[in-house]
DNA sequence: CTGAAAGCGCTTACAG
DNA sequence: CTGAAAGCGCTTACAG
């Protein structure tokens, strides 16, 4: 009779308790549940019993009753972008995939939220619902919502960016440095004027790139020019715009501030027959698979996206399960330099 | 002393139960129930005098507890390929967008994990910890092992694609057709010799895709050429030799099964010199930002991907929530014609 | 090392 | 229309 399960696989709906166990091995709930789970003193041959019905019968605890005593969901959340200009850039499912990875290894799960500009609502929703452990943000604003809302509230959290708060875990690359260092690399390898067009300044990563590029004019003793720098261009309008003004002011090199920018420049300036690297030199930031097959080559910084993911879901399960440390993750960034820069 | 809840935003960990709103209403956790779900016949005071209670202290029922009384997660599955080749194109985070913005609307959060070529383990985990009421396959491969062991152990799911098995909903752009309906433009344009490049077999799409290629040479009278023909090309290396194969038989167009082999032809004829469209016209599926935004613009089969995941949503929460329609969901297509082809 | 029992916060027959 | 009570399947003090 108890042998009915025999060689079955599992099948859905079939489920075997606690209770169960506890029933067919002839010792007590509390004794299979501290079994399972290790807590607690318990017997070795118990324990193995245990274990080895466990196995033949592939008994899986309720997730539900878990959770009801525990209060841990085994979920972290994931807010993903939803505004229009993410979707040109693998960007977030790279990002996406690399905490599905450490998620999986470390037996969690991955809910993805998604975030407009600053509307948080199905964050909170997902926050309110109980339905994670914590939170992973995947990039900061100007006055973000999401992050003063979980600082609020306590909710566990880590920001794949940067911030001045240093109480909030975060996972970034130097990307002020990287551009730095990419900018003084141009200039030492000869070019004479080069310009910027960046993304929206409302994402604190423009700034930092932004910044970087000041840095290496100054050290380099060379002042801004006011007619070589574009924020905020975060339209192809406004980007074409950018490069004529660029074309019209002599630089020779233009510096862009993400992938998606880039190949707008490069698509128009194909359109108007300047070609690149003769007439302009172009390089830009977060080495996608499209600058590294584009002809020719693109310069550019890259950054293993994957990595910021899975970094990001190790340090926030951690945050989670009580290491409390806080420090900045900084992963690697290498600098390709290829033709468009030759 | 009930009012030191008063004005107060939610705050994380401070819970009120139903078994509170009882006591401080005075009627029974029943009725408080009742009220909240609507179920059963409950007095229109009550009703009201719960639902102002729940909206002033912003009460949340508990996510397991609720769980636990109905086996219900709210949650959906999104199985997401883990392959080394889907990162470089945005495919999966549209439609994983589009999936996330019903679910929001119906209640439901996403839950995605991955599915390395045929190893579907952690598909099942996620379903044999119970943490998903229903699934969503973004693909189909040839001997799908993920939609075997859905369909076996009678989890719901849906399939993004195309299957034989017709109890299975699916949800698919007729992707034959749409090829079909390009190549016989491109003939009825005064092309001359139509190439094809297609991606592993081992997706069924694919094989979809050329079978209209197929046809539509031979609605033309056209017999097949099998040196214009080079499947399974997956890696850049088979890419170009196909290329390279095509260029000397004097083909004067290539269709392309996807952008991401797409993106590899435009790059190597530019290389070799060869200019599109005048000594090469080109095509593609899928019609992604980059052939869009490519010089010059490229002819493309353009399918919504955001469209397939809202539409995949509905359908698998229409069949959790007992709506057993299981009608194939046919999306639509457009043919843009561009200067590639001109 | 093990058991009996209470508790987590819902839902839902059953009875009225 | 409403209440008292049992039940969902775990965990964990408490007692031995």
């Amino acid at each position: 009779m108890e042998e009915n399960n025999e060689g079955k696989d599992f099948l859905y709906g079939n489920k075997i308790t606690i209770a169960d166990i506890a029933e067919n091995l002839g010792v007590s709930k509390s004794t299979v549940s501290r079994a399972i789970s290790g807590k607690g003193r318990i017997g070795k041959d118990t324990t193995k019993k245990v274990y080895d019905y466990i196995e033949k019968y592939n008994y899986k605890p309720n997730y539900f009753a878990k959770g009801l005593a525990t209060s841990k969901t085994y979920n972290i959340g994931v807010a993903f972008p939803a505004d229009v200009n993410v979707g040109n850039t693998p960007f977030f499912q790279g990002l996406l995939l690399g905490v599905c990875e450490v998620a999986a290894a470390l037996d969690y799960d991955v809910i993805v939220t998604t975030v407009k500009d600053s509307d948080i609502n199905l964050l909170k929703r997902l926050v309110e619902n109980n339905k994670v452990d914590g939170i992973i943000l995947t990039r900061n604003l100007l006055n973000d919502m999401a992050i003063s809302y979980l600082s609020e509230n306590g909710i566990p959290f880590v920001l794949v960016g940067s911030c001045e708060d240093e109480s909030i875990i975060q996972i970034d690359n130097n990307h002020l440095e990287a551009c730095e260092k990419l900018v003084s690399l141009l200039l030492a390898d000869g070019v004479k004027k080069i310009a910027m067009i960046g993304g929206d300044r409302k994402h604190i990563v423009n700034r930092y790139r932004s910044e970087g590029y000041y840095k290496a004019l100054n050290n380099y003793g060379l002042g801004i020019e006011h007619e070589l720098v574009f924020l905020d261009c975060y339209s192809p309008v406004f980007i074409e715009q950018a490069v004529r003004n660029i074309v019209k002011s002599k630089a020779d090199c233009i510096v862009c501030t993400d992938d998606v920018i880039c190949g707008r420049v490069l698509s128009f300036l194909r359109d108007e027959g300047i070609s690149v690297p003769e007439n302009m030199k172009i390089a830009s930031f977060y080495d996608s698979y499209h600058l590294e097959t584009h002809n020719p080559p693109v310069t550019a910084i890259g950054i293993s996206v994957e990595d910021l993911g899975t970094e990001a879901g190790k340090r926030l399960i951690g945050l989670i399960d009580g290491s409390n440390n806080n420090k900045k993750s900084i992963l690697d960034y290498e600098i390709h330099l290829r033709r468009s820069t030759k």
